[in-house]
DNA sequence: ACAGGTACATACCGCGTGGTATGTTAGAAA
DNA sequence: TTTCTAACATACCACGCGGTATGTACCTGT
């Protein structure tokens, strides 16, 4: 399962991602990600069979990233409110880290579904899906055990999911970094949502 | 001021929308849009000038939507947070009651702006973001007050305020209508979502 | 009846884009 | 040295899309 990819791989990832911020999904286009490394579509087409290849590629990274921070730090020792507590901070943290594969994501949140072409577009469709639902279960996981055990408000538990994760991921809305910016900024927003975040749970 | 439109520019606008949100804002074409309303590109280009401007029709559709029905509810004998409730259901609603017009909304938020090509697209731009900004300010304002009254707790105000409006309009994202939905269920989800963010406030 | 304008339909063009087929170079293997 | 292959670059094509120029039915006032 270990996932064996070039440097290169990795590189053009990463310009994806960016190309696909900045431009959007749909407007950014394989010469634009070739431009920005210098080279040219022969490149990334030597990479990626397509260009919903590359697109998915980038999706799925989202989600590695985040679990790959969150999953270590989740405690079953300790209360839920605490445990979540800790995952919501890892979570953003871990969002500003890698934000232009978050951003690419968001623009995929919309429901544009239904139109899968090839098999192996579907296919891949489903891998990121299943990466996405996967992370998210670590969250209802903790937000059900604290309305089992009476901490948090009884409630719609897939509605109270996704808004909370929504919440914790508001920055990739409206966050972009800047040079101005206060030291420590995105620690003191991450605490202040982990904060509000658990408040909406109680 | 009052809007002189034709029923025929609702009709393209409603259409606009729906198409914008199933296939994606950037990959509707103006084609697509045409073909939903049983017509051709004609029609469209009658009533506006260019894509362009009919995507800005419907996106600065969807404030508008929400300040006509937010605004006449809010009043300042209230609480704070008795103020902001019935705002946040209000607001909730009628986010329900035109919901392709937010989606089509959602998809620009990802900050793929600086393209900006002819002069008549920055001011419709500029015409969209001051819209989307003063009805924001109708909740700074009561958010402003709860803290300044010590209901709220006191954080960065911007940083809460979005995150509370993202968090408001969190079913733009999940929500789809379905035959097989539960009675009343939007109303449900609207109590539940104006409860979650008056939490996350105190 | 006639003129003029409104509200579209039809046909067409130019351009950008995804994808491909074909070089070209550098390094490893023999 | 020779050969093979990975890792690209280059040139090109076919297609869909935004936009426009033109045609046409219908309605309205005179």
């Amino acid at each position: 399962m270990s996932e064996q990819i070039s440097d290169s791989h990795h590189e053009i990832l990463d310009a994806a991602a960016k190309c696909f911020m900045k431009l959007g999904v749909n407007a950014a286009s394989v010469d634009d990600i070739a431009h920005s490394l210098g080279s040219t579509k022969g490149r990334i087409y030597h990479h990626f069979a397509s260009r919903g290849a590359l697109l998915g590629a980038v999706r799925l990274q989202a989600p590695e990233f985040t679990r790959r921070a969150v999953a270590p730090v989740m405690d079953d020792n300790l209360s839920p409110s605490q445990n979540f507590h800790n995952m919501a901070l890892t979570h953003i943290a871990a969002v500003f880290e890698t934000l232009p594969y978050h951003k690419v994501v968001l623009q995929h949140y919309t429901g544009l579904e239904g139109k899968s072409a090839t098999e192996s577009d579907r296919a891949m469709e489903a891998r990121i899906r299943d990466a996405k639902r996967g992370y998210e279960d670590l969250f209802r996981s903790v937000i059900h055990a604290g309305m089992q055990s009476g901490e948090f408000r009884c409630q719609n538990l897939s509605v109270t999911l996704h808004s909370v994760l929504i919440l914790l991921n508001a920055p990739v809305f409206w966050y972009s970094p800047r040079p101005d910016e206060p030291q420590g900024f995105t620690a003191q927003v991450a605490r202040q949502l982990a904060d509000m975040g658990l408040a909406a749970l109680i």
